[in-house]
DNA sequence: TGTACATCAGTGAACGCGCGTTCACTGATGTAC
DNA sequence: TGTACATCAGTGAACGCGCGTTCACTGATGTAC
């Protein structure tokens, strides 16, 4: 028997969703600092001490959603590129769709957006289980980068001097495959679209841009020029 | 007389500062979300409720913080523009120079950095005073395009129609006198500019990039060039 | 210049609150024979 | 199939902590005459 589990661990998967599904709700009302375990177990009629049969203390509870966050989003964003991908479209459609993705899901998420791409959690710090989770959207973006190299190639100026070895070191680590041009101008293209997308989601945008579909669509478009992405 | 003042006003400008200064060491220690009144008082041998006379509350005391970080970000970049142009540097140098330096102050001061630009404090929100200091160093970049918008123009594609009026209002409203390419491209460079500050600041450049000067400044100007300032 | 009164910084006690975590316990579910 | 024991989810009380804010007070500094 590997599927059909006996009551108590099934209990044990639902009340653990429920926990989290709970603290979720929190994290959206007050943020990550403010996160609790007594107003958790409260709103779902439990005990504190019972939450500690599930989660061995709030660090891990903020783990958790840590590592569901950043699963949700780089599945939203591996989706986004396959529907594209399944519909024909080239690499550069490809890379405005998953852009378009991590901007639609940090808006439905701000508070889960905010505690893997805000500001750190004072006092916590991510345990290693949170690392490949966390390259899922990147990988992503370097895929679509490899698809396009391997068609019609890319078209990026060659790097300074200053930033050949670094280049190169980042395409050994983690864009094999890549001509080391494309893999720094990916790894700043990636931090640039969190930037615009965090104006957004943090209300920097308040008062300055008011059609933020348009004004998002135009800058995905302009750094998918900058790593190489041409229209076509 | 208007600059000799009494032993109490002194007293009170000394003291604020103090608090603020204490603040700011409690703040790089654990965070704002954590900023507490009472430890600020007790690391200044004062009794908690003594702070009150000088702030009266908790928030208004963050304010004042947020307020300082803006104009102390602010400044950095305003200066490191005069002294650029005062050099007879041109409009790009003097572009890469505030991004420079807009790195630099945030990793001097990254929680004060993560205050202004990190997700927004739960529960907290910024009254209108921190208006005005808010876009010292998004001003002094628009005056760093309008200077070489006079000079040698600047070379920017005409924007797809659908952010046209989006532009035109952007310009109307804070970058009189540029052109309304430039001004959607500015908003959008500043973000990323943002971007790539808070990945290195927030830790995300971690196992990723390793040479983040020669990294940064690559970068930087990518951005001068997607502003429309070439070298030269 | 000297005195009487007003201002105000700082005190200390108190209010009411919520937090994370531990621990001995009860009672239901699961397992071995 | 039935019983005895082991496992484990959830309870409730307690520990010790820190927080923001209020309030009546004291005593020093400033001001008006």
């Amino acid at each position: 028997m590997n599927t059909v589990r006996g009551a108590r661990e099934r209990a044990r998967i639902e009340v653990t969703a429920a926990i989290k599904d709970e603290a979720r709700r929190a994290l959206a009302a007050d943020g990550a600092a403010k996160l609790s375990l007594r107003a958790v177990a409260r709103e779902l009629g439990m005990v504190s001490s019972a939450l500690y049969r599930y989660f061995p203390s709030r660090d891990e509870l903020l783990t958790a959603l840590i590592v569901d966050a950043y699963d949700s989003i780089g599945a939203a964003a591996e989706e986004a590129d396959l529907r594209a991908r399944t519909a024909g479209s080239p690499p550069r459609a490809r890379w405005l769709a998953v852009c378009e993705t991590v901007r639609a899901w940090a808006l439905e998420h701000p508070h889960e957006y905010a505690l893997i791409y805000g500001s750190p959690v004072p006092g916590y710090s991510a345990p290693a289980d949170t690392i490949a989770p966390a390259s899922r959207v990147a990988d992503t973006l370097i895929g679509i980068l490899r698809a396009a190299y391997e068609g019609r190639g890319l078209a990026l100026p060659p790097l300074p001097a200053a930033l050949r070895p670094e280049a190169a070191r980042m395409t050994a680590d983690f864009a094999q495959g890549l001509p080391p041009e494309t893999s720094a101008a990916l790894v700043a293209a990636w931090a640039q679209l969190v930037g615009l997308v965090s104006f957004e989601v943090f209300g920097q945008f308040n008062r300055v841009v008011e059609d933020r579909t348009a004004f998002f669509s135009h800058a995905a478009g302009q750094l998918a020029h900058g790593v190489g992405l041409t229209s076509a």
